[in-house]
DNA sequence: CCAATTGTGGGGAAAAGTGGTGAATTTTCC
DNA sequence: GGAAAATTCACCACTTTTCCCCACAATTGG
């Protein structure tokens, strides 16, 4: 599982490394494939490939007959992109993916769980800014 | 379970040597691997793997996809961070983490349970201070 | 009192992160 | 259709950070 907040930088060509310590938690599964789409809120969501495919697969229990199910589906698959690693350990990013996420130059990534997200830095701390409940009233609620 | 009270310093390079005496009572199963996450008060804790799975156990089951929990995933898991004891016992503490708990040379390392606080000396004094309460008044409301 | 453990400090090799070059391929345009 | 332009992508290079290792004084325990 992903966890920890970098603060990277974005390159002109749009690469972005993946950090060292998010890597060591990829499955050899994921054959350093990763797939990227736009995240629900103005971020990018990155998965594994094989973290991916788990989330495909809820995706195709959806009815497609059903309006919102198949907007959702397209929405979601519009922006898809694939990529695997370079020498590096970076991943090119779709200036589509960039533009949407409204990112420029510094680059905060976050682990969640099963994905990794791309955020502008301060369009993040606008967004934790957003909330009515404290970090302490959070922490509280999961460690207790 | 961790208890009582160490004072140690952190080195110019941010580590610190978790005590032995609370070495002795951390799990093999933590395979020597901490958690470090910004404390509700000014201080950071430490939770060796297998107790911080307990909550991340909790995370992993809030859906993503509803804005308060995805919100309530990243807002905890921004200030995690993992590393494992070097040869000498010590783990490597983000510097995000040393300015938030205000840590500047001697901390004060203290056995709390399931985790473990580390705290600026002075700041720890401060705090025990603060309150209106005796420790008797405290003690009779919290243990009846 | 001696040996083993513990806490603290630091040097240096390796890895990580960032930037860039240039060949190969694709696209564009005349 | 073919040359020029643009894009892609596999490498190369450099700087900084990380982390593995050695060293040593202080403490502990038999």
């Amino acid at each position: 599982m992903f966890r920890g907040q970098f603060t990277y930088s974005i390159d002109s060509k749009g690469r972005i490394s993946i950090p060292a310590k998010l890597r060591r938690h990829v499955s050899a599964e994921a054959n350093d494939t990763y797939m990227m789409i736009r995240g629900t809120s103005t971020c990018i969501d990155i998965y594994p490939l094989n973290e991916w495919l788990l989330f495909e697969a809820k995706l195709n229990k959806l009815n497609p007959f059903k309006p919102d199910e198949i907007r959702f589906i397209r929405t979601l698959l519009q922006h898809v992109a694939e990529d695997t690693l370079d020498s590096q350990s970076r991943i090119l990013i779709p200036q589509i993916l960039i533009e949407y996420a409204k990112i420029e130059k510094e680059v905060l990534i976050l682990g969640a769980l099963n994905k990794i997200e791309v955020w502008n830095p301060k369009i993040f701390e606008e967004y934790l800014k957003q909330s009515d409940e404290t970090y302490e009233q959070i922490a509280a609620k999961v460690m207790s």
